[in-house]
DNA sequence: TTATCCCGCCACCGC
DNA sequence: GCGGTGGCGGGATAA
C-alpha cells in the first residue's frame, strides 16, 4: 500500500504532471470547501434525496471523499441512509435535537465515568441502541429527525470499527464541546481524551487526522471555528454552536469581525458564545479558554464538584437549567442562590461579585478570571459608565 | 519544523 | 465474485 501510495504521489505532486494539474492547489480540494459545496448543493427546500454518485459527480470528486462528508453529516443528523447509495436530507432544523441528545448522552456519560479516562468512549452501546431505532423508523418516518441520528454502516456486531468511526468520532468530539464546557480545545488533547490510548502514538496521528477531517467538516458549518490558544499559540478549536450556524447566515461580517477579536476582548462577545440558554449568572471565567494540559486536572476537580449528591446536581440544575460541566468553579454549588437568596438585595453587584467568585483550584484559572474581572471593569467603566466591580485576588 | 489533511489502498460486509 | 463502504496511514502541502 506504502509503495503504491508514495508512486502515485510521486507522479502527481511533487512534479506537477499526471492527473494533478500544474496550479494544483491544496484548498480548493479540502474537505471543508468540499463540505460547503456540498451544502450548496443540497441545503435548500425541494432536496429530498441525495445520490452519493450523484454528489460526487456534481462535486467533481471521487466518491470516497463523498462517504467523508456524509457520514460527518449523518453524525449530526442532517442526513440520513435511506438506501444503498442513498441519504435523505433533513436539514439543520434537527441540529438543535441532536446536540441536545448528544449533550444529554454525553452529560450522563461524564457522570458514571468521568475518571475513566476515555468518559466518551463508552457509550457505543447505548448510542447504537438509538441509533438502531431512529435508523429503523427513517426508513420509514421522516419525522423522527429528533433522533441521535444512526452512524451508516455498522453493524451491532462490528463494535472495533464502529468505535473508530467517522461519525462515532464526530459526535465524541462534538460532546466533548457540549458536556465539558470546554471553550477551546486542540485536536491533539481531543484525541486523547477520546480515544484513551494515548500511550500509543500510532493510534493518536490517525485520530487525530481524523479529527481534522471532522473539524474541518464542522467549521465549514460554522459549528466550530479554528482559533489559536492566546498564550501556546496552539492551535485550537472553538465551539459556535447552532449560534455560529446561523450567525453564518445573517451576520457574516459579525463573525468576520469577531474571528478577529483578541483574547482579552472576548468578554462582551457574548453573541459567539455556544447556544446553550445560559443564564445571566454564568461567569466570563466560566467560558474561559482552557489549556489543554489543564483539562484533565480540572475535570476531576469538577466532576468531585458534580458529584456531590445527584438530588444536588438536580436542583442546580432545576434553579439554572444550566450545567456547568467540568470546569464550573469550585463553589459554585455552595453559592447557587435559593430563590430567596434571589429575592435579596438584587442590586448589591459588589457584594453579590465576591459571594460568587469562584475559587479556582488552578492557579492559570484563577489568573484568567482575574484578567476577565478586569476586562469587565474596564468595559463598565468605559461603556457603561458603572463602577468596576473591585477583583479578589 | 510543525500543522494540516488529501489521497487512495485495501479490508470488510452484504448480496 | 462484486460493488459499496469506510478505516487507515503515507507523505505532500501549508503555515
Amino acid at each position: 500500500m506504502a509503495l503504491l501510495s508514495s508512486n502515485s504521489k510521486d507522479s502527481s505532486s511533487c512534479v506537477p504532471s499526471g492527473s494533478r494539474d500544474s496550479n494544483y492547489c491544496r484548498k480548493q480540494k479540502s474537505l471543508g470547501l468540499l463540505c460547503s459545496n456540498f451544502l450548496s448543493l443540497y441545503d435548500r427546500d425541494g432536496i429530498d434525496t441525495i445520490g452519493l454518485d450523484d454528489a460526487a459527480a456534481r462535486l467533481g470528486v471521487e466518491r470516497r471523499r463523498i462517504y467523508d462528508i456524509v457520514n460527518v453529516l449523518e453524525s449530526i443528523g442532517l442526513l440520513t441512509k435511506k438506501a444503498k447509495n442513498r441519504y435523505s436530507w433533513k436539514g439543520f432544523g434537527v441540529i438543535p435535537k441532536t446536540l441536545q441528545l448528544l449533550k444529554q448522552e454525553g452529560l450522563k456519560e461524564s457522570y458514571t465515568s468521568f475518571e475513566d479516562p476515555l468518559p466518551f468512549k463508552v457509550l457505543d452501546d447505548e448510542v447504537d441502541e438509538k441509533f438502531q431505532s431512529s435508523n429503523n423508523s427513517s426508513q420509514t418516518d421522516k419525522s423522527n429527525a429528533s433522533s441521535v441520528p444512526k452512524i451508516p454502516g455498522l453493524g451491532a456486531s462490528k463494535s472495533e470499527r464502529k468505535e473508530k468511526s467517522l461519525g462515532l468520532l464526530t459526535q465524541n468530539f462534538v460532546k466533548l464541546f457540549l458536556c465539558s464546557e470546554v471553550e477551546m480545545i486542540s485536536l491533539d488533547e481531543a484525541a486523547k481524551i477520546l480515544l484513551g490510548d494515548a500511550h500509543d502514538m500510532s493510534m493518536m496521528r490517525t485520530k487525530v487526522r481524523r479529527l481534522y477531517d471532522i473539524a474541518n467538516v464542522l467549521s465549514s458549518m460554522n459549528f466550530i471555528e479554528k482559533t489559536h490558544h492566546p498564550e501556546t499559540r496552539k492551535p485550537a478549536f472553538r465551539w459556535l454552536g447552532m449560534k455560529g450556524k446561523s450567525q453564518m447566515a445573517s451576520t457574516n461580517a459579525l463573525i468576520l469581525e469577531s474571528k478577529k477579536r483578541t483574547f482579552g476582548t472576548e468578554l462582551t462577545n457574548t453573541s459567539l458564545k455556544r447556544c446553550r440558554g445560559a443564564p445571566s449568572l454564568n461567569t466570563a471565567a466560566d467560558q474561559a479558554t482552557i489549556t489543554p494540559s489543564q483539562i484533565r486536572a480540572e475535570c476531576m476537580t469538577a466532576k468531585k464538584a458534580v458529584d456531590v449528591s445527584d438530588s444536588e446536581k438536580g436542583s442546580l440544575q432545576n434553579v439554572q437549567n444550566y450545567h456547568y460541566g467540568p470546569f464550573a468553579p469550585i463553589n459554585v454549588l455552595k453559592t447557587q442562590p435559593s430563590s430567596n437568596d434571589e429575592r435579596k438585595q438584587p442590586r448589591d453587584w459588589e457584594s453579590l461579585a465576591k459571594a460568587h467568585t469562584p475559587q479556582y483550584h488552578n492557579q492559570a484559572l484563577r489568573d484568567l478570571f482575574c484578567h476577565y474581572m478586569e476586562a469587565w471593569g474596564s468595559w463598565c467603566s468605559e461603556v457603561a459608565g458603572k463602577n468596576p466591580i473591585q477583583l479578589q485576588s
